[in-house]
Order: C-alpha cells, then sequence, then structure tokens
DNA sequence: CATACTGTAATAAAATATATTACAAATTTA
DNA sequence: TAAATTTGTAATATATTTTATTACAGTATG
C-alpha cells in the first residue's frame, strides 16, 4: 500500500527550501497541503532522524534545512520514506507443495529490487533544488 | 494502495504457461496461491477482455492461455493490472493561494510519468516465458 | 508567566483490499 | 436428460491500512 509519506516529505521540503533562513511551523506547512499539523510533524520527525533538517521547539520555533536543497537527491528522500516499490506478492504463504507457490515471492522480488534500482538511479539524478525550481 | 493484481495475474499465468494445453480450473490455481477463487476468476475476467487467455464453461472447464508465453511480455501484464506506479500524491485539494500547493500534485505526476516510463522499458524486456523459467 | 510552538502516544474514522456467499448459466458425461 | 462440475458476477462482509483527530506534556520566547 502506498502512503503519502514521500509526497508529503516532498512537499515539505520544497517549502523549507523556499525558505531556507525561517523555521517554519508544522501548522504553516500543513496549510499548503491541507493536512493536519500532527502528520506533518510526524513526516518532520523521520527528517531529522535522517539530518535532513532541524527543528526548534518553542514560541516561534518551527523547522528549517540542514543542508542546501542542491546537496538533497530525491532519491534520499524515496529511500527515507518508502520501503520498496513493489507490484505487489502473494499474500496469503503460496502452496509450499506447488513449484510456482513456493517461489513465487522469491522471483517478484528479484524483479522488484531491478525496478527500484532504476528508480533509484532516476532520483538520485534529480536534487531538490531542481525539484523545487520547477515551482 | 497497492493491490495484489499484477502478483495474482502473474501468479496464474505462470500456472497456465506450465501447462499450456490444459484448461486449468480457477480452484486449482487458488489452491497454488491460497486464495479465494472467486478473487482468481476476477482477475481471468481481465485477461479475458484483454485477449490473454480464453475460459471454457462447465464441467471439466478452466482457463488456458490464447498466446504463447514467449509472446506475452511483462509490461503487458503490468499495464492490464496496475494503473500506474507512484510515489503518492498530495490528497485534499493542496492550497491553490500557495504556489507550491498549487503546483505539486502535476510536477510529482511528471515526476512518476518517468519513473513509468523506466518500468515499462525494463519490464517490455521480459517475457511470461522468461519469468516461467525461473521456476 | 502567558503564549505559541514541537513531540508523541492513543484513539477514531475513512478508505481500500480481500474474502465470502450466493446463485444463474454453461458444459460434460453417465 | 439429469447430476455434477465449472465459470461469471453481483452483493455483502471482514480485515487491513491510511489518514485524521484528540490530548497533553515539554520547551522557548518575549
Amino acid at each position: 500500500m502506498i502512503s503519502g509519506k514521500f509526497a508529503i516529505t516532498i512537499h515539505i521540503l520544497t517549502l523549507l527550501s523556499k525558505f531556507p533562513d525561517e523555521y517554519l511551523s508544522s501548522e504553516f506547512i500543513a496549510g499548503s497541503m491541507n493536512l493536519h499539523p500532527v502528520l506533518v510533524r510526524k513526516e518532520i520527525a523521520n527528517l531529522k532522524k535522517n539530518n535532513i533538517v532541524e527543528s526548534k521547539e518553542g514560541k516561534n520555533g518551527g523547522t528549517r534545512l540542514l543542508k542546501s536543497a542542491s546537496n538533497i537527491s530525491l532519491d534520499a528522500i524515496f529511500k527515507m520514506t518508502f520501503d520498496t516499490v513493489t507490484l505487489g506478492f502473494s499474500k496469503n504463504e503460496p502452496n509450499p507443495d506447488c513449484p510456482v507457490g513456493k517461489q513465487i515471492n522469491k522471483n517478484l522480488e528479484n524483479l522488484y529490487e531491478n525496478i527500484n534500482e532504476k528508480i533509484s538511479l532516476q532520483l538520485s539524478g534529480i536534487s531538490l533544488e531542481d525539484f523545487s525550481n520547477k515551482f
């Protein structure tokens, strides 16, 4: 299942990149995406864990980038918000007595691994700055 | 949200490719993946719509491939079971008064379009036969 | 010390995917 | 031709996952 983590995170970072010298509040950010501030703070917690942003608590607090947008690749964002892209697996423990059931998930996994490599390759060539410049 | 359509469909097709001259019942197929036969028939309905398989109703009925496994690409399966791969969108109508909110989904869409092209390119180089030979 | 933030856990609601039931229609074969 | 077996499909139920909300403790500012 695809959650909005990547989209939310890239949205947050794009906003932060537009105001690199200010602390933006989760409420302000949430207002741009019509989302609950708590969800924004949750993704910010993840960004902090990855040393992409820093936050300041208290009045006039908020969040800002720790690195320049040109030094943040979309692949880094992908990796910190997505496990992997998949097209799905056989979920109910496929029949181990069937040669296909027995191996299907391993073979799908190999297939998806290649897909993720391609995606990473592409995203690693795009910086947050590149993305942000489109706005 | 990722549904199991692709995985179920490729599983069905792999089984059919192993018995190209037989009509396999949805119950037999479901047994290999531990899934309800109705779900198998649903995906088979989709395969029929795309002229990949044919079914025979009634006793001793079932489903078989209409084309050789070497002529079915994983990309074709991808296209008939997946809308597109995405890393998510801003869902709640982002704020149109914010330059970022206003354009975020369009820009994400462009990004994902490139990803889907890469995935298609990769999958179009793999046939059902190639995949099936791994079992 | 009041105000305006972050941080985070707990819970609720909504959306989506998966499973089941039910039964009509078709085909085989005894 | 009747019983058995299978597909086709709609309707419904259950489970899972996402998303939203509530609540409140902790922290910095002025």
